[in-house]
Formats: C-alpha cells, sequence, structure tokens
DNA sequence: GTCTATACATCGATAGAC
DNA sequence: GTCTATCGATGTATAGAC
C-alpha cells in the first residue's frame, strides 16, 4: 500500500503515474513493443537509466499498464447499473467489456492477446483479471449458467466478437453489432441443452 | 514460375526453402519478432550478408512465411472429401481450419494475428489468404448462407473458438470442442432468420 | 553467390560517480 | 534519484574481394 501521508512516497508515486500515462501514448503511436525507453525518458524529462528507479524493466513498465488496464475494466463492471432480468445483466456485462476493448487496440492486445515476448503478468496482477473473470462468473450464474462447458461456450462467443472486431473493424461496429443476436442464441442454446436434460431424466425415469 | 529444369534456379530454391524451415524453427524458439537475422544464417550455414542473396528483408521473409502457412491451408481445404449435405461441408472446413491453427501458435499468430510490428503481406501473398477465404463463402453459399450478417456471424464463431483454444490452452481440444456444438447453433439461428423472415413476407402479403 | 569487413542507428540494461 | 558513460545485442545495409 502507498503511504499517502508521506510526500516522498507521494511524488514518487505521482512520477510513475506520469511514466505510465506517457507509455500509454507511445503505445498507441508506435505500437507495444514499439515503445523506446529513451523516448519514454525524454517524454518526462528524465534520462533513460533514471526510469529503473521506478521500474525494474521493461516487462515491469508493461505489467504496471496490465494491472492499470484490469483495474479500469473491473470498476467499470463494478460500476454497471443493477439489472431485474439476470440475462440483461449478463448481456449488459458483455456490451460492456466489448465497449472497453474497442476502445483501445493497445490496451486489447495486452489485456486479452499478451503477444509481447516473453511477457507474462506478475501474480498480483494477473489477480485483478481473475476478479474479473469472477464477476462475470457470478452474473452467468445468476442466469443459471454454472457449467463448466456452459461458460467457456459464452467466453468464446464473446472473445470472438472482441477478435473480428479488432482484426477487422477496428474501432468500428461490425462485428459489436452481433452482440445482442450472439447472446441470445447463447441462451436459446442453454435453454435447449436444459430442456434435453430434462427430457432424459423423464425418459430415465420411467 | 520456377524452372525446375534449371539446376541453378533448383538449388536456389532447395536453399530458401531451407532458410524458411530454418526461420519456423526460430520462430517457435524465439516468437515471430524474436527471430535474429544472424541466428538464421547460422543455422543455414551461411553468413548475415548472404541471406539478402534470398530475401530482399527481414518482412519478405516473414511474407515467404505466411505464403507457405496459406497455401498449406488452401491445400488442405481442397483435399477434403465431398460432403452431400452442404451444412457438413461447412462444418469439415470449420474442423480443418480449426486443427490447423492449433497445431502451431506461432503460424496462428502470423496468419491469423499479424502482430508483427510493421509487416503487412505482400498483394500476392494476401491473395492466397483471400482464395482459402472464397472456398469458405463457397461453402457458406452452397448451404444456402448468402448474407454478410450471417457470413461475419460465422467467422465470428469460428474465430472465437480459435482465440480461445489458442490463448488458454493451446495444441489441447478445450474449445476445439466446441465446434459441432456452435456451428449446430449457427445453422439454428440461420433457420430461425429465415423462418422470421418468410414469416414477414407472410404477414405483409396479407 | 558468398564471403569478410564494416558501418549505422537503435535497443534494454548496468556500473559507478555525485 | 539522477546522471554520464558504456556494454552487448539487435536489424539494416553496403563495399568490395573472390
Amino acid at each position: 500500500m502507498i503511504d499517502n501521508e508521506n510526500p516522498r512516497a507521494r511524488r514518487r508515486e505521482a512520477k510513475r503515474a506520469q511514466i505510465l500515462a506517457a507509455a500509454w501514448t507511445l503505445a498507441h503511436r508506435d505500437g507495444l513493443a514499439g515503445i523506446s525507453l529513451r523516448d519514454l525518458a525524454n517524454m518526462v524529462e528524465l534520462r533513460q537509466p533514471s526510469l529503473y528507479a521506478y521500474f525494474d524493466s521493461k516487462h515491469a513498465l508493461y505489467d504496471a499498464m496490465f494491472a492499470k488496464g484490469n483495474a479500469e475494466l473491473v470498476e467499470r463492471a463494478k460500476a454497471l447499473p443493477e439489472k431485474h432480468d439476470p440475462r440483461d445483466a449478463v448481456l449488459d456485462l458483455a456490451r460492456m467489456l466489448l465497449d472497453f476493448v474497442n476502445e483501445d487496440a493497445v490496451r486489447y492486445v495486452l489485456m486479452f492477446q499478451r503477444h509481447i515476448p516473453g511477457f507474462e503478468p506478475s501474480e498480483a496482477s494477473y489477480a485483478i483479471a481473475v476478479e474479473f473473470y469472477e464477476i462475470g462468473r457470478q452474473r452467468l450464474a445468476a442466469a443459471g449458467v454454472t457449467e463448466q462447458a456452459d461458460m467457456d461456450l459464452f467466453t468464446t462467443l464473446i472473445a470472438g466478437i472482441a477478435d473480428q472486431q479488432m482484426s477487422n473493424d477496428p474501432g468500428g461496429d461490425r462485428y459489436l453489432g452481433l452482440t445482442d443476436r450472439i447472446v441470445a442464441m447463447f441462451f436459446a442454446e442453454i435453454d435447449k441443452t436444459h430442456n434435453e436434460s430434462t427430457a432424459t431424466k423423464r425418459k430415465a425415469a420411467r
């Protein structure tokens, strides 16, 4: 935890935040892998080696960006208005996630594709990503979806929308527009599976 | 076209193929972006500048790898046994594509994610990718799927399977196992849409 | 075609002075 | 914490001998 009463620690955190913000700017311009520590240092009025006083390595910088992105996502999920219909709640979460993804292609790559060579998020950062996954799991459970295969089905459908949108129409809505249709397909499939399973039980009871 | 009767050209092509094979090996070890031209030259008993006799640049090397991957995919698509049911033909193509993707994570990134900074396939290489897309389009059309939105829906579903499989269980079958279910969901949705559209026409005819 | 040799710019990272 | 100086590595590319 950061000691906000300590002016030294406060200034240090402010500088860290300034570096992080500049890193996002550079990533948007040159790509994630294209971030140059010299450019980054210039943007925050430091020499390149001085960055190492704030981040142990370039990977540590990526890790902080990864954590920040996931924290933002969790925050938005928690801020969603409540819905009476649990299926509406699932749809809302999906829409929010896809809007979030579509906002920032670089952030999407960092958080969900993770193609930076050698980068793996730290345990602490990964825990934030798990926190979001938990929110999704709870909303699905509230809608009666608890089987692992069904949850995999749902994540697969949403991942497909995100992947196609970012690959073929970044920032647009060509594939985002399929969201309602796909979520409806998902719940139709869930209903079908439940009915079949009930029918099987009926058959077995005879 | 390569003149296979010319021994000079034949040896040149053989060396090119040897370099390409070594490039795949290096990509599997160090990642696509991590291929070092000095390492690559060492693997094929050449000095680094000599590589330029075979590839004009590193991007030209990526381009040849991209073309080779797509050529292999088209070949496999053309080798698929014929099916009487056009929906079975669509399912077969999806299964084949997903197996192909799952075979090689690096190839998947190069062909479908394309996260190599600054790399864009040449027109000639891209044309091979379009050729595969055309095969998919034809199989969908034979199954009665011709609306762009429906084709987008299909590619989104398949892309989701590929994305989740490669991200969370590369080489395994956790998400590949959803393929039949998802393709069935797709055709159920197509049937539903057609019935609704017929109902609309009936209603309009009154 | 292949080599040696070399050049240039860039990169992440480190040593050590202050 | 910040600096200067430097290291070893990278990709790119060229010159010129053979």
